[in-house]
DNA sequence: TATTTTAAATTGTTTTATGAATCTAAATAT
DNA sequence: ATATTTAGATTCATAAAACAATTTAAAATA
């Protein structure tokens, strides 16, 4: 094969930024780093691009190599190439977002690297420039959440209304009306009622609803108004 | 140095999509590929990442290099990374886009190279996978100019509505009402009218304005209507 | 068992802000 | 004067924000 002369070759990694929800709180996948530099850290998942795989199809393969989980949203978020991001050698870095819920989750974790769930707010230090890239990740979710419908992915299948508001709530870290969240997501056509309730949480119990799978696919591209004042973010 | 064993290494490739805007039709900057593969024709600006320089530094190096332009608007769009994408090495190349006025580089741009302005609605065929980045960032300025204020970018410092207007009618290949433009526009606060008109394009002459910089960097990030309705356009 | 209490879910109305459409006026080269 | 384009103002329609009352069903109590 012929090849490009003269010109540097860098190691090729994937770092995946994977988000979940348990109901209250947002929460990040760690797992500690099993080789050096760095041995036994808190870590996202990462793992280095293959000769015979595409960037995308790294990220898929070492996500399930580390946890088991499989097909989940992930989407390209950023790449990291200042040239010294890892002291041991020259890596330039493409970083992914995952979006899974938590519970559909929960049985398939594969156990084998001992990944973990932390809250965002009381996560350890991460190593390299990986904090740098989880706050990226965080802005990349808020933002694209104001305007598509992102956030039904952190969540089962079935949910009610106020669950998806504390979801909300959570993502933007703040408290929305009751009767405007419910009648904005209601408008967007993407939601089906269902006939039974979710009594866990409540004595009257909130009605299940499931995503519109045809309606989530027309309309994920488009721009939804799904938080109260978008204009006086500032992202 | 240590390294990581048995690791592959690639090549990393940095390739640009400049837009540029005549006050007509929106423009990409072209040059004809100095070597082999696919030598001599149309291709983005790209090069190779060195040892010393990030990524972000390449892109900037690489454009200063190719056509003389410094110091525009550039952001980083999306890498690709399939394994033959290159057929002559594994290349992996990250993509950015850059935002320029015609006319204010014009004088500026090194011919050494002889980079050459195409129409987006008739240009050549790109190499490799560059047609798909050169849609994907079309996509991208669409997205995020329907948000933010990236279109001064392409204007020169002084401009008219009218001119901006013709601007956004391209970007969207859409016909807007000029008063309700106006309007939008004038609500953001980000424009300072001057005393002085433009008559050239018109009898009456159109009042200059100049972007109120401190409003542009305090509300960039900011959710912004700046196209009439966003919610029926699919990105 | 009947009644009351309680906590959460659900629904509706008013007010305000925003955007679209239309009309009106002003400026100026021909 | 006239044609053309900019510029400002008004009306109308729609969407979003603010706001309160009712329903439900389990649990507690008499």
């Amino acid at each position: 094969m012929i090849k490009y002369a003269k010109q540097s070759r860098f190691i090729q990694a994937v770092d995946c930024i994977v988000f979940g929800f348990d109901g209250d709180t947002l929460k990040i996948l760690l797992i500690q780093r099993g080789f050096e530099p760095e041995k036994g850290k808190w870590s996202l998942m990462g793992g280095f691009v293959q000769e015979n795989e595409s960037i995308d199809q790294a990220s898929n393969r070492i996500l399930k190599q580390l946890t088991g989980l499989d097909g989940m949203y992930l989407e390209q978020l950023h790449t990291f190439g200042d040239p010294h991001r890892d002291p041991m050698e020259r890596t330039v870095s493409t970083a992914y977002f995952a979006l899974i819920d938590i519970l559909k989750y929960e049985k398939q974790l594969n156990t084998d690297y001992h990944p973990e769930w932390f809250s965002l707010k009381r996560m350890p230090k991460l190593i390299f420039d990986q904090q740098e890239m989880v706050e990226l990740a965080k802005r990349r979710v808020r933002y694209k959440a104001a305007l598509h419908p992102i956030l039904f992915e952190l969540l089962p299948s079935r949910f009610t209304i106020p669950q998806l508001q504390s979801l909300y709530e959570s993502v933007y870290n703040t408290s929305i009306d009751k009767r405007n969240f419910s009648k904005r997501i209601l408008a967007t056509g993407l939601l089906i009622k269902q006939a039974d309730k979710d009594k866990s949480g409540s004595r009257r119990g909130a009605f299940y609803y499931q995503l519109n799978m045809q309606n989530y696919y027309a309309k994920f591209q488009a721009f939804l108004n799904l938080i109260p004042n978008p204009t006086n973010l500032i992202f």
